[in-house]
DNA sequence: TGCGAATGGTTACAGAGGAAACTAATTTTC
DNA sequence: GAAAATTAGTTTCCTCTGTAACCATTCGCA
Protein backbone atom coordinates (compact mmCIF):
# COMPACT_ATOMS: atom_id res chain seq x y z
CA UNK A 1 0.00 0.00 0.00
CA UNK A 2 1.40 3.36 -0.70
CA UNK A 3 2.05 6.03 1.32
CA UNK A 4 -1.16 8.23 1.01
CA UNK A 5 -0.97 11.54 -0.12
CA UNK A 6 -3.13 13.79 -1.08
CA UNK A 7 -3.13 16.02 -4.14
CA UNK A 8 -4.73 19.35 -2.88
CA UNK A 9 -6.72 20.80 -6.05
CA UNK A 10 -8.92 17.10 -6.07
CA UNK A 11 -9.75 17.74 -2.49
CA UNK A 12 -13.81 18.88 -2.22
CA UNK A 13 -12.80 21.23 0.71
CA UNK A 14 -9.96 23.21 -1.13
CA UNK A 15 -11.92 23.17 -4.84
CA UNK A 16 -14.78 24.71 -2.67
CA UNK A 17 -12.70 27.44 -0.96
CA UNK A 18 -10.96 28.49 -4.08
CA UNK A 19 -14.12 28.95 -6.22
CA UNK A 20 -15.80 30.66 -3.48
CA UNK A 21 -12.89 33.20 -2.57
CA UNK A 22 -12.70 34.00 -5.82
CA UNK A 23 -16.72 35.06 -5.96
CA UNK A 24 -17.22 36.84 -3.24
CA UNK A 25 -13.80 39.26 -3.75
CA UNK A 26 -15.64 39.95 -6.87
CA UNK A 27 -18.77 40.73 -5.44
CA UNK A 28 -17.20 42.03 -2.49
CA UNK A 29 -15.03 44.73 -4.68
CA UNK A 30 -18.47 45.54 -6.78
CA UNK A 31 -20.39 46.51 -3.55
CA UNK A 32 -17.72 48.59 -2.08
CA UNK A 33 -17.11 50.23 -5.15
CA UNK A 34 -20.25 51.90 -5.65
CA UNK A 35 -22.20 51.63 -3.03
CA UNK A 36 -19.64 51.43 0.35
CA UNK A 37 -21.26 48.08 1.32
CA UNK A 38 -19.99 45.24 2.85
CA UNK A 39 -20.93 41.78 2.28
CA UNK A 40 -23.00 41.34 5.72
CA UNK A 41 -24.25 44.79 5.12
CA UNK A 42 -25.37 43.29 1.58
CA UNK A 43 -26.58 40.39 3.00
CA UNK A 44 -28.81 42.51 5.53
CA UNK A 45 -30.74 44.99 3.20
CA UNK A 46 -31.12 41.44 0.70
CA UNK A 47 -33.57 40.15 3.55
CA UNK A 48 -34.81 43.73 4.67
CA UNK A 49 -35.67 44.31 0.90
CA UNK A 50 -38.00 41.50 0.99
CA UNK A 51 -39.11 41.49 4.22
CA UNK A 52 -39.30 44.01 6.66
CA UNK A 53 -39.51 44.98 10.11
CA UNK A 54 -37.45 41.98 10.95
CA UNK A 55 -35.70 41.96 14.39
CA UNK A 56 -31.14 41.60 14.16
CA UNK A 57 -32.01 38.05 15.13
CA UNK A 58 -34.50 37.17 12.86
CA UNK A 59 -31.95 38.74 9.98
CA UNK A 60 -29.02 36.80 11.83
CA UNK A 61 -30.88 33.58 11.37
CA UNK A 62 -32.00 33.89 7.89
CA UNK A 63 -28.51 35.26 6.56
CA UNK A 64 -26.93 32.65 8.34
CA UNK A 65 -24.45 34.45 10.02
CA UNK A 66 -23.71 35.63 13.63
CA UNK A 67 -25.87 38.11 15.55
CA UNK A 68 -22.06 39.98 16.34
CA UNK A 69 -21.77 40.26 12.73
CA UNK A 70 -25.16 41.62 12.05
CA UNK A 71 -24.77 43.61 14.75
CA UNK A 72 -22.17 45.81 13.11
CA UNK A 73 -23.37 45.32 9.47
CA UNK A 74 -26.33 47.31 11.36
CA UNK A 75 -24.58 49.24 12.75
CA UNK A 76 -22.92 50.47 9.63
CA UNK A 77 -26.01 51.11 7.75
CA UNK A 78 -27.74 52.95 10.84
CA UNK A 79 -25.02 55.55 10.41
CA UNK A 80 -25.16 55.92 6.66
CA UNK A 81 -28.81 56.14 6.90
CA UNK A 82 -29.70 53.21 5.00
CA UNK A 83 -31.94 51.33 7.39
CA UNK A 84 -34.09 52.60 10.41
CA UNK A 85 -34.61 50.68 13.77
CA UNK A 86 -37.35 50.85 16.31
CA UNK A 87 -37.67 49.04 19.72
CA UNK A 88 -40.44 46.36 19.24
CA UNK A 89 -43.36 47.81 21.79
CA UNK A 90 -43.82 44.34 22.58
CA UNK A 91 -40.95 43.29 23.47
CA UNK A 92 -38.32 46.09 24.44
CA UNK A 93 -35.28 43.64 24.21
CA UNK A 94 -36.04 43.33 20.37
CA UNK A 95 -35.32 45.93 17.69
CA UNK A 96 -37.33 46.06 14.37
CA UNK A 97 -35.30 46.89 11.30
CA UNK A 98 -36.56 48.47 8.14
CA UNK A 99 -35.15 50.27 5.13
CA UNK A 100 -34.52 53.82 5.00
CA UNK A 101 -34.87 55.69 1.52
CA UNK A 102 -31.64 55.63 1.28
CA UNK A 103 -31.53 51.98 1.64
CA UNK A 104 -34.29 50.92 -0.37
CA UNK A 105 -32.74 53.50 -3.28
CA UNK A 106 -29.22 51.16 -3.05
CA UNK A 107 -31.55 47.80 -2.89
CA UNK A 108 -32.99 48.80 -6.50
CA UNK A 109 -29.90 49.49 -7.57
CA UNK A 110 -27.30 46.39 -6.09
CA UNK A 111 -29.95 43.54 -6.62
CA UNK A 112 -29.63 43.80 -10.68
CA UNK A 113 -25.88 44.40 -9.72
CA UNK A 114 -25.75 41.03 -8.09
CA UNK A 115 -27.97 39.17 -10.63
CA UNK A 116 -25.57 40.65 -13.49
CA UNK A 117 -22.76 38.92 -11.85
CA UNK A 118 -24.74 35.38 -11.14
CA UNK A 119 -25.68 34.98 -14.33
CA UNK A 120 -22.41 36.03 -15.43
CA UNK A 121 -21.07 33.10 -13.69
CA UNK A 122 -23.91 31.03 -14.77
CA UNK A 123 -23.29 31.41 -18.55
CA UNK A 124 -20.74 28.85 -17.67
CA UNK A 125 -23.31 26.46 -17.33
CA UNK A 126 -25.95 25.15 -19.53
CA UNK A 127 -29.38 24.60 -18.67
CA UNK A 128 -29.16 21.10 -17.20
CA UNK A 129 -25.60 21.72 -15.79
CA UNK A 130 -27.64 24.53 -14.26
CA UNK A 131 -30.41 22.29 -12.45
CA UNK A 132 -27.85 19.71 -11.73
CA UNK A 133 -25.92 22.54 -9.43
CA UNK A 134 -29.34 23.61 -7.61
CA UNK A 135 -29.38 20.12 -6.57
CA UNK A 136 -26.23 19.45 -5.81
CA UNK A 137 -25.70 22.72 -3.72
CA UNK A 138 -28.64 21.36 -2.09
CA UNK A 139 -27.78 17.97 -0.68
CA UNK A 140 -23.96 19.13 0.05
CA UNK A 141 -24.90 21.56 2.24
CA UNK A 142 -27.75 19.54 4.11
CA UNK A 143 -24.95 17.09 4.47
CA UNK A 144 -22.40 19.50 5.74
CA UNK A 145 -25.11 20.88 8.46
CA UNK A 146 -25.82 17.02 9.13
CA UNK A 147 -21.52 16.60 10.24
CA UNK A 148 -21.31 19.84 12.08
CA UNK A 149 -24.00 19.27 14.29
CA UNK A 150 -22.63 15.48 15.04
CA UNK A 151 -19.12 16.86 15.29
CA UNK A 152 -20.38 19.32 17.62
CA UNK A 153 -21.82 16.77 20.43
CA UNK B 1 -42.73 44.57 -14.25
CA UNK B 2 -42.69 44.18 -10.53
CA UNK B 3 -39.73 45.67 -8.71
CA UNK B 4 -36.61 43.81 -8.78
CA UNK B 5 -35.96 41.46 -5.68
CA UNK B 6 -33.86 38.52 -4.49
CA UNK B 7 -34.35 35.94 -2.30
CA UNK B 8 -30.91 35.22 -0.67
CA UNK B 9 -31.32 31.47 -0.69
CA UNK B 10 -31.67 31.07 -4.30
CA UNK B 11 -28.45 33.20 -4.91
CA UNK B 12 -25.69 31.11 -6.02
CA UNK B 13 -22.46 33.43 -4.55
CA UNK B 14 -24.51 33.24 -1.47
CA UNK B 15 -24.81 29.45 -1.31
CA UNK B 16 -21.53 28.88 -2.19
CA UNK B 17 -20.47 31.35 0.80
CA UNK B 18 -22.38 29.45 3.27
CA UNK B 19 -21.47 25.25 1.94
CA UNK B 20 -17.99 26.55 2.08
CA UNK B 21 -17.98 28.39 5.45
CA UNK B 22 -19.58 25.40 6.83
CA UNK B 23 -17.32 23.21 5.36
CA UNK B 24 -13.80 24.71 5.93
CA UNK B 25 -14.99 25.42 9.50
CA UNK B 26 -15.41 21.93 10.56
CA UNK B 27 -12.58 20.83 8.86
CA UNK B 28 -10.65 23.89 10.72
CA UNK B 29 -11.79 22.51 14.05
CA UNK B 30 -10.64 19.29 13.88
CA UNK B 31 -7.25 20.63 12.18
CA UNK B 32 -6.45 22.23 15.07
CA UNK B 33 -8.03 20.06 17.88
CA UNK B 34 -5.49 17.34 16.93
CA UNK B 35 -2.90 19.02 15.20
CA UNK B 36 -2.95 22.71 16.30
CA UNK B 37 -2.97 23.74 12.37
CA UNK B 38 -4.60 26.33 11.16
CA UNK B 39 -6.44 25.86 7.12
CA UNK B 40 -2.78 27.73 5.80
CA UNK B 41 -0.39 25.61 7.26
CA UNK B 42 -2.30 22.45 6.35
CA UNK B 43 -2.02 23.35 2.75
CA UNK B 44 1.55 24.32 3.00
CA UNK B 45 1.95 20.80 4.41
CA UNK B 46 -0.51 19.09 1.99
CA UNK B 47 1.82 20.59 -1.23
CA UNK B 48 5.09 19.59 0.92
CA UNK B 49 3.84 16.05 1.56
CA UNK B 50 3.49 15.18 -2.12
CA UNK B 51 6.59 17.67 -3.48
CA UNK B 52 9.72 18.72 -1.51
CA UNK B 53 12.63 21.85 -1.44
CA UNK B 54 9.43 24.16 -2.82
CA UNK B 55 9.75 27.54 -2.71
CA UNK B 56 7.56 29.89 -0.69
CA UNK B 57 6.02 31.70 -3.91
CA UNK B 58 5.78 27.91 -5.42
CA UNK B 59 3.67 26.73 -2.39
CA UNK B 60 1.91 29.94 -2.90
CA UNK B 61 0.84 29.33 -6.05
CA UNK B 62 -0.13 25.88 -5.63
CA UNK B 63 -2.17 26.70 -2.89
CA UNK B 64 -3.63 29.86 -4.26
CA UNK B 65 -3.15 31.84 -1.10
CA UNK B 66 -0.95 35.09 -1.03
CA UNK B 67 2.39 34.81 0.11
CA UNK B 68 2.01 36.87 3.21
CA UNK B 69 -0.65 34.15 4.13
CA UNK B 70 2.25 31.22 3.44
CA UNK B 71 4.90 33.46 5.19
CA UNK B 72 2.76 33.75 8.02
CA UNK B 73 2.31 29.81 8.20
CA UNK B 74 5.32 28.58 7.33
CA UNK B 75 6.50 30.98 10.43
CA UNK B 76 4.32 29.05 12.42
CA UNK B 77 5.73 25.71 11.53
CA UNK B 78 8.80 26.57 11.52
CA UNK B 79 8.42 27.75 15.12
CA UNK B 80 7.31 24.25 15.80
CA UNK B 81 9.45 21.99 13.45
CA UNK B 82 7.42 21.11 11.88
CA UNK B 83 9.13 22.15 8.45
CA UNK B 84 12.76 23.40 7.94
CA UNK B 85 14.03 25.85 5.48
CA UNK B 86 16.94 26.78 3.53
CA UNK B 87 18.20 29.45 1.99
CA UNK B 88 18.14 28.17 -1.82
CA UNK B 89 22.41 28.46 -3.31
CA UNK B 90 21.27 28.91 -6.42
CA UNK B 91 19.11 32.66 -5.49
CA UNK B 92 19.86 33.31 -2.46
CA UNK B 93 16.42 35.64 -2.87
CA UNK B 94 14.85 32.29 -2.33
CA UNK B 95 13.89 29.44 0.40
CA UNK B 96 13.34 25.98 0.30
CA UNK B 97 10.89 23.97 2.37
CA UNK B 98 10.45 20.71 3.17
CA UNK B 99 8.69 18.26 5.89
CA UNK B 100 10.59 17.94 9.22
CA UNK B 101 10.21 14.65 10.65
CA UNK B 102 7.07 16.00 13.00
CA UNK B 103 5.38 17.47 9.92
CA UNK B 104 5.77 14.40 7.74
CA UNK B 105 4.19 12.63 11.17
CA UNK B 106 1.85 15.12 11.07
CA UNK B 107 0.76 14.88 7.35
CA UNK B 108 0.48 11.07 7.53
CA UNK B 109 -1.85 10.91 10.36
CA UNK B 110 -4.04 14.40 9.24
CA UNK B 111 -4.20 12.96 5.13
CA UNK B 112 -6.62 9.95 6.32
CA UNK B 113 -8.61 12.47 8.04
CA UNK B 114 -9.05 15.33 5.56
CA UNK B 115 -10.08 11.78 3.18
CA UNK B 116 -12.37 10.69 5.93
CA UNK B 117 -14.50 14.16 6.44
CA UNK B 118 -14.41 14.51 2.72
CA UNK B 119 -15.75 11.21 1.94
CA UNK B 120 -18.63 11.56 4.38
CA UNK B 121 -19.50 15.23 2.73
CA UNK B 122 -19.74 12.96 -0.61
CA UNK B 123 -21.82 10.48 0.91
CA UNK B 124 -24.75 12.91 0.03
CA UNK B 125 -23.97 11.94 -3.41
CA UNK B 126 -24.04 8.90 -5.67
CA UNK B 127 -21.14 8.36 -8.23
CA UNK B 128 -22.96 9.93 -11.27
CA UNK B 129 -23.79 12.94 -9.38
CA UNK B 130 -19.84 13.01 -7.90
CA UNK B 131 -18.93 13.49 -11.30
CA UNK B 132 -21.34 16.00 -11.95
CA UNK B 133 -19.66 17.97 -9.13
CA UNK B 134 -16.56 17.51 -10.49
CA UNK B 135 -17.41 18.71 -13.81
CA UNK B 136 -19.18 21.74 -12.41
CA UNK B 137 -16.76 22.92 -10.02
CA UNK B 138 -13.85 22.89 -12.39
CA UNK B 139 -16.27 24.91 -15.09
CA UNK B 140 -17.16 27.63 -12.92
CA UNK B 141 -13.90 27.72 -10.89
CA UNK B 142 -12.43 28.84 -14.40
CA UNK B 143 -15.01 31.32 -15.09
CA UNK B 144 -14.89 33.27 -11.66
CA UNK B 145 -11.37 33.44 -12.72
CA UNK B 146 -11.83 35.09 -16.06
CA UNK B 147 -14.64 37.43 -14.78
CA UNK B 148 -12.13 38.14 -12.36
CA UNK B 149 -9.18 38.98 -14.73
CA UNK B 150 -11.57 41.05 -16.56
CA UNK B 151 -13.29 42.96 -14.02
CA UNK B 152 -9.62 44.12 -12.81
CA UNK B 153 -8.50 46.18 -15.70
C1' DT C 1 -44.56 37.47 42.88
C1' DG C 2 -40.11 37.13 42.79
C1' DC C 3 -35.79 34.72 41.60
C1' DG C 4 -33.09 32.09 38.28
C1' DA C 5 -32.67 30.91 33.45
C1' DA C 6 -33.02 32.27 28.80
C1' DT C 7 -33.06 35.68 25.01
C1' DG C 8 -31.87 40.07 22.22
C1' DG C 9 -28.33 42.78 21.33
C1' DT C 10 -23.73 45.38 22.07
C1' DT C 11 -18.98 45.82 23.54
C1' DA C 12 -14.23 44.18 24.41
C1' DC C 13 -10.53 41.44 23.22
C1' DA C 14 -7.75 38.63 20.27
C1' DG C 15 -6.67 36.18 16.04
C1' DA C 16 -6.63 36.02 10.90
C1' DG C 17 -6.02 38.07 6.41
C1' DG C 18 -5.12 41.51 2.90
C1' DA C 19 -2.70 45.82 1.00
C1' DA C 20 1.20 48.38 1.04
C1' DA C 21 5.73 49.45 2.42
C1' DC C 22 10.13 47.55 3.07
C1' DT C 23 14.76 44.71 2.73
C1' DA C 24 17.62 41.86 0.12
C1' DA C 25 19.03 39.64 -4.01
C1' DT C 26 18.87 39.13 -8.94
C1' DT C 27 17.94 40.41 -13.72
C1' DT C 28 17.47 43.79 -17.33
C1' DT C 29 18.90 47.55 -19.98
C1' DC C 30 21.45 50.90 -21.98
C1' DG D 1 29.05 47.35 -15.66
C1' DA D 2 26.18 50.49 -13.00
C1' DA D 3 21.50 52.18 -12.44
C1' DA D 4 16.72 50.80 -12.82
C1' DA D 5 13.34 47.41 -12.64
C1' DT D 6 11.88 42.92 -10.97
C1' DT D 7 11.42 39.13 -7.75
C1' DA D 8 11.40 36.61 -3.00
C1' DG D 9 10.00 37.10 1.28
C1' DT D 10 8.91 39.67 5.79
C1' DT D 11 6.97 43.30 8.57
C1' DT D 12 3.55 46.88 9.42
C1' DC D 13 -0.87 48.63 9.54
C1' DC D 14 -5.65 48.22 9.33
C1' DT D 15 -9.97 45.86 8.82
C1' DC D 16 -12.87 41.98 9.46
C1' DT D 17 -14.53 38.11 12.24
C1' DG D 18 -15.38 35.17 16.05
C1' DT D 19 -15.55 34.17 21.13
C1' DA D 20 -16.59 35.58 25.40
C1' DA D 21 -18.20 38.73 28.65
C1' DC D 22 -21.68 41.90 29.44
C1' DC D 23 -26.33 44.66 30.08
C1' DA D 24 -31.22 44.81 29.68
C1' DT D 25 -35.48 42.57 29.32
C1' DT D 26 -38.57 38.77 29.46
C1' DC D 27 -39.94 34.02 30.55
C1' DG D 28 -40.47 29.91 33.54
C1' DC D 29 -41.87 28.24 37.61
C1' DA D 30 -41.98 27.39 42.35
Amino acid sequence: MATESLQLDRFLPYRLSVLTNTVSRALARRYEERFGLTIPQWRVLAVLGRESDLSASEVARRTVMDKVTVSRAVAGLLADARVLRETDPDDRRRTLLRLAPAGRSIYRRIVPLARTYERSLLRALDRDERAQLDHLLTRLTARAHDLQDRGRS
